[in-house]
DNA sequence: AATGAATGAGACTTCATTCAT
DNA sequence: CATGAATGAAGTCTCATTCAT
């Protein structure tokens, strides 16, 4: 590698041809501004929030982004590009994947609150900012499939009632899941992880195979 | 200074306009804010924005509502203080008002596509404007209640299974009928109205007193 | 709202003019000020006015100095923070002292006439800047105390009366001086410097020992 | 008299031909106006603000008089244009006229208060509004004036020392009395009316004939 | 007489961006 | 690379005033 040493001294040593370690990353600064839309909104912060935020100036901020537009992208990218780690639960059985899945709509810890605050704002924006919806269109539908695939997997598996179709399954869940999570949100007082979750949990026994007996 | 000490020698604003013979409601308003948000987000207009879609000038919208918030408050007030005319059902039995009711999450006419636009915004709007949120915080479950009422009276007269939580129900039907109009929202092309209406009718069969057999 | 949330699809503010080679000092903007407030009263400036005196954009006054009330303050710090530079009299006798002190009273140069405007239009603007109230009460009470240290050591000295009450002569003293100096100012005509400075003589005079015979 | 009845019910009896109780009287107004100097500055009020303390609207307030400049006016005559009422005390001797005149710098009552407040604004506007000083110009002399002359009489009356030049002495006792003044309402705490007037009575005393002995 | 509607000018402030160092 | 200076555009809001009713 031949990217420069990671401290300001030049060393030659042993670190030498690393990449320089930037006071401010790109993966910081994306972090920092999904925190600023999460309290403020979509719009309202400003590039000198941003730069107080990360403890730079205003002019390495902008040094080392062309512009806002670029940085929303950057920050919604840092959300939505990679596919959630799902991959991991791949070998699951897909009633099992499907719990997983459910779980990410119970807002019960700071992180999840984040991602949904996120989301709505992400909601939201794609409403009417081009650039954004251009970029995200099909995320929503991505995620969608996702689930249908799953849960046409757990029907060739046979945990899943044989009648389903996953095409409308997979939207019911997730429309579920997003009007819970929207619940959890704005009348916390109302409804609770727990009641979220076992409205979700009716939900997901009510698609298993009946057991005979 | 938050209020300026302006000189008097220099008279400002000596030569007023000419009073137009144009009359702006304070409904009219609230209508174009409205609509300037489902366009361009909860923050993404200017009072002078506003002015020119009505017609009139700067002054004019200060002179009707005191400041930019205000304007805010009203607008949300006439989307959802008074409570959808859902009165006119209330000779219907229990489940038809329940049809009815998830018919307000079928999105296929322009009015209704306006609707859960200015509803996307509002659920950000709210997330970081604590005065709105302030206002607005009990009509999210005011609505749940509502419909909570229905079912519990769907059970009483025998039109639902007996064995209904009617609160457990309501959040569900809530949750689910807000995320279906997210999805019809950002993926039309997905979930068209008709399927979005067969989720919702497909549900609400399922609550019914299973037909003794 | 004060805090508002533009949008921000079309870009504000893209294409910035180029930065002059014109450097602005705090203090430089402080004595503009003081200088506008001298001539047009307290309230009776605009940030465009000051910008236009200094030769600089709008934007640079805001960079410089946060706001209105800041340039405020610091116009008032200019010309107060630092006591004025009586310290070089310190080895003087106590009465050469006095004399010195009352010499800051009579208006015979423009500098002086700048002071005293100023400091009427202070004594206007602290009535109702409760900021600058808070911050500048003690600078009247501490000029004060000054004088009445200086006519204490006259008295240990031997140079003055006796009997007199240093406290009270002090407050007489500054009363008197700030009386003659707003009576030159308005009636320039009537009072002159010389007539002030006998008036102030005839009663530093009148503190000193009485002469044995 | 050819006015109208004070009341809108036409009255013909009793009552006719009397001026109309105007809602707000010219008087009110500059009252009105001399208190929100008193408390805002001189130009830290609006119109609007006029109009709420009065208890009527904008468009009465406007209908009435022509602009603010003229209310302005209006009020500074309200407080200067007659002379205060000295004529009361012709008849007293001229020592016990010197201190009903020395009197008026102590700040006890709320009513002094507010006039010295006003004093205080005033003084700072007559140095930049031109309207206002060709309007006031010879106030300040006329009052020293007055003071010169009571001072006069009592010299020659035998009250006060022969060798008292009346001019010099009334421009010392107007210069206290504002200093006093000024220095009461700015720092009341550290001298109130009762030191005030011991200073004003010391000073007094010694402008007397020195008894024979 | 009294008032509400209307308005243009201008106030302060925020902000994204450019540039020289 | 990092930063502070500079700035024009645009934002919200205030205000004195005019006019029709």
């Amino acid at each position: 590698m031949t990217a420069p040493s990671p401290t300001t001294t030049p060393m030659r040593g042993r670190s030498a041809g690393r990449p320089r370690a930037r006071a401010v990353s790109r993966a910081a600064i994306a972090d920092a501004v999904v925190d600023l839309i999460c309290d403020r909104g979509f719009g309202g912060w400003s590039m000198r929030d941003l730069a107080e935020r990360l403890g730079v100036s205003l002019g390495t901020l902008t040094h080392h982004m062309r512009d806002k537009q670029t940085l929303l992208i950057e920050a919604m990218d840092s959300m939505y590009v990679l596919p959630p780690d799902w991959s991991r639960y791949r070998r699951l059985p897909p009633a099992a994947q499907l719990a997983r899945m459910a779980e990410t709509f119970i807002i019960d810890t700071p992180r999840r609150r984040r991602g949904w605050r996120f989301w709505v704002e992400y909601m939201a924006g794609v409403g009417h900012n081009t650039a954004l919806r251009d970029r995200h269109e099909q995320r929503y539908e991505r995620q969608r499939r996702f689930f249908a695939r799953v849960i046409a997997a757990g029907v060739t598996a046979g945990d899943l009632a044989t009648d389903l179709d996953p095409e409308h399954e997979a939207a019911r869940l997730l429309a579920l899941g997003n009007g819970l999570a929207v619940q959890q949100l704005v009348t916390p007082d109302h409804l609770s992880p727990e009641a979220a979750r076992r409205i979700l949990t009716t939900y997901l026994t009510s698609l298993q195979r009946p057991s005979e007996g």
